[in-house]
DNA sequence: GTTGACTTTGACCTTAGGGCAAGGTGTATA
DNA sequence: TATACACCTTGCCCTAAGGTCAAAGTCAAC
């Protein structure tokens, strides 16, 4: 029997963690001495803690390093392995999204060695004024929230699209997305994915024309913060606001186009102040 | 002047942050009505808050990011310039150090496939026991944390290397470190870099011999943990208790030899019970 | 005047432990 | 045997970056 110490040394783990992970039940000592409440782990228990730590290095939290544990015999080593490609799978996530950051970060240092300052691409957006008709739209409208966004955006368009071409309707443009939400909320925004057709039927609504303050995003959807920030500091600037919901108008196939390619239209009603 | 409402849409961050961000004192809004409390950002706050967001995406902690904000205009140029090549390459080691772990969860992957339980290596490190000469030591002793440890190397086995050729001194074997903590801590442990040598002068004393546990590990240090566990059982296992310091000798240069081939002892001072 | 939407503060929760204090225990040495 | 000192215990508060309620105040529209 090895006392906490001990234990702590052979695993390099500190004895707060092995206190810690007692109290979560993850690795309880083998033997408590009850007068005195010293913890004594057992030379078995060794290989256990082994395991923890890579499990620990491979980024598993301790929920689930402790639901890895508790598996039956039955199917352990199948759930281990489709646990531990799932793991990795998210591991190759993490590397992809870091190598994107590294880029755009590249890009950054290269425009300041430049002398042109960061946030410069800002004023090189451009706002035009338009008059847009009304509309008949077909929608769904949902609660998103911006991970499910990439699957929200296939699932419900082709949803549309199923329809508008099993009831054999007849669609006047691109599809579009309208965002109801008076505020961002990170669990989820209300969302209408929406589609222009000419025939009114069930789940059809009108979209009321105006005049709208309009951008155009060329590039990934995650320059669009910049575009609404800066149609809003127009319409401030020129004296109109807002006057109803703003959207989006997707004029490329993200599925068929590079990221970089996209382009991608913001609108924004507005009247005069 | 925008309600945080209203600034939350367009920035996409919700308000529980926005909030958040006044208290901590990152960006206060440009005015807060002082009857009611309500919050109100101005237009040009627009940018500030997206070079936030661009700093977050960048892994940059809040801290840092107040601090970037809050360089005076004089160098903030160069200082954000060497900042963002900082960041990148912390980026760029968290994309190693990933890297690094995928490769480790394919090796465990394909071992689980041929039916090989992940933590199996730890039956196959053989344990012997010998009898080891008392050593004369010249050393250095600091209190290590695990994130030194491969700055600390190569410093202290310099420092000891020099020593020895400047004063001429005949070694007798390769570096070794022995362990005094009695425990893991991992903010510092008590750590002797030493190396054998003839001659008794000052900075050097006595290792006493006697029985060891001994095992060789073939591979990078991080396999250091498990030869510890192993050795611990045997030591168990056989009737033995530990009898001083434990302690590795390094056969190869780490800095000459890939990590696969890295040679190292480790040996545990131990007595019948 | 009344909804309903919007805002405020405040208290508690999250991960994986670290730090510190007060007090109990084990053992080696003088 | 007394004592020093290393070791162990529990308990409380702290971290970063907010999320999740709740209770209460406020605004604009009808």
């Amino acid at each position: 029997m090895l006392s906490i110490g001990e234990f702590s040394k052979v695993c390099e783990v500190s004895t707060k963690t092995l206190r810690y992970y007692d109290e979560i039940g993850l690795i309880k000592p083998d033997e408590v001495n009850n007068e005195n409440g010293y913890r004594y782990y057992s030379i078995n228990q060794l290989k256990k803690m082994l395991f923890i730590n890579r499990l620990k290095s491979y980024h598993f939290s301790l929920e689930e390093i402790k639901a890895i544990l508790e598996m039956k015999d039955d199917h352990s080593k199948e759930k281990l392995h489709s646990v531990l490609i799932h793991k990795r799978r998210e591991i190759q996530e993490k590397i992809n999204s870091f190598e994107y950051i590294s880029k755009q970060m590249s890009d950054d240092i290269s425009n300041l060695k430049k002398g042109v300052p960061i946030m410069s691409y800002l004023d090189s957006i451009e706002v035009q004024l338009v008059e847009i008709e009304p509309m008949n739209i077909i929608y769904i409208r949902r609660m998103m929230n911006s991970d499910d966004y990439a699957e929200g955006y296939g699932k419900y368009f082709s949803k549309l699209y199923e329809r508008i071409i099993s009831e054999k309707l007849t669609f006047l443009g691109g599809p579009m997305t309208i965002y109801h939400s008076s505020e961002y909320d990170p669990t989820g925004n209300d969302t209408e994915f929406a589609i222009p057709i000419e025939e009114t039927v069930k789940g059809t609504r009108n979209l009321p024309g105006g005049l709208c303050a309009k951008s155009i995003l060329k590039g990934p959807y995650s320059g669009l913060t910049s575009v609404y920030a800066k149609l809003k500091e127009w319409i401030e600037n020129e004296g109109y606001e807002l006057a109803g919901f703003t959207y989006e108008l997707y004029i490329t196939d993200p599925y068929q186009t590079d990221p970089e390619n996209n382009i991608t239209e913001v609108y924004f009603p507005v009247r005069k102040k």
